[in-house]
DNA sequence: CGAACGACCTGCAGGC
DNA sequence: TGCCTGCAGGTCGTTC
């Protein structure tokens, strides 16, 4: 599941191959994912160089001269750097092609993923809407703080919501919440400046040491399987009824809002 | 404005 | 064996 981690790790992934190079064509085996890619790719694209490679939130930014190319992995996204040479394959829906057969392949199996063109000199309103980065210093325990007052929704959602902060999934709340001694269902508004504080630490920490083990599920060359280390690390997610790495408790599960939260019940209060 | 929920989609696990 | 159900996940759009 592509959180901020996993996105960061498959940018420096294929920034190598795609940074600088030029665009032959744009092949598509099927549009339809969040929604339709927007048909204007195929004509503005070929001929465009690749600029730079960024980041923001869950977002990767293929920044060309004329635009800007915005993937979103939504849920099962993956993107590959393959050849020509290479067939697709089931749930295979993008392929970029490189003047050098270079191909960045774009494989999204539940198609929550999503691929806009915008205008350089535009903004996209998603991006506009975003919240600080979480591992920039603009986010800090003060933001949090005052970003949280009034909130009633418990602080787990809060997390996700990519208006306040970007790019944290269900994993990374669930551990960084855990790591911070907080109990995920706390409205937001009634959590403390100094424990905002310390979330703050757990949430850096947690996407940091994320992108350095190569994130949770990454594989962006081709034919090699290179899973990322994380998982090993993780305290609570996917932890159900397993012992906390700190106190031995069992690690609790519930649904709340159709979402899945896992925490220890005796260190997150 | 905030909060809650439906919708989107597919693979997989578990129950019968 | 095979069908059915529920769950997993991100997030936009709608409704209250």
């Amino acid at each position: 599941m592509p959180e901020l981690p996993e996105v960061e790790v498959t940018r420096i992934g294929i920034s190598n191959y795609i940074n600088s190079n030029t665009i032959k064509r744009i092949v598509a085996y099927s549009t339809n994912l969040r929604w339709p890619i927007s048909p204007d790719i195929f004509s503005i694209l070929p001929g465009e160089t690749i600029n730079s490679v960024e980041r923001r939130g869950k977002y990767l930014l293929l920044k060309c001269q004329s635009g800007i190319l915005l993937i979103h992995l939504g849920m099962t996204g993956q993107l590959r750097i393959v050849t020509t040479t290479c067939t697709p394959e089931k749930h295979d829906h993008l392929d970029i092609v490189f003047i050098d057969e270079v191909v960045l392949r774009l494989n999204d199996a539940r198609r929550f993923g999503s691929v806009f063109w915008v205008d350089s000199n535009l903004e996209h309103k998603f991006i506009e809407q975003m919240g600080p980065e979480p591992l920039s210093e603009e986010f800090d325990g003060n933001y949090l703080y005052q970003k949280s007052r009034g909130r009633k929704i418990i602080v787990k959602k809060f997390l996700l919501d990519q208006q306040v902060v970007a790019g944290i999934g269900n994993i990374y709340a669930n551990e960084a919440l855990f790591h911070a001694g907080i109990h995920p269902s706390i409205p937001a508004g009634r959590i403390s400046k100094v424990r905002y504080k310390n979330l703050v630490v757990a949430i850096k920490l947690v996407l940091a040491t994320s992108i350095k083990l190569g994130g949770t599920m990454i594989d962006f060359r081709d034919g090699t399987e290179k899973n990322g280390h994380f998982p090993q690390k993780f305290s609570v997610y996917n932890r159900s009824g397993r012992p906390c790495t700190i106190c031995g408790t069992q690690i609790q599960y519930k649904r709340v809002m159709r979402r899945s939260i896992y925490f220890c019940k005796s260190c997150q209060k």
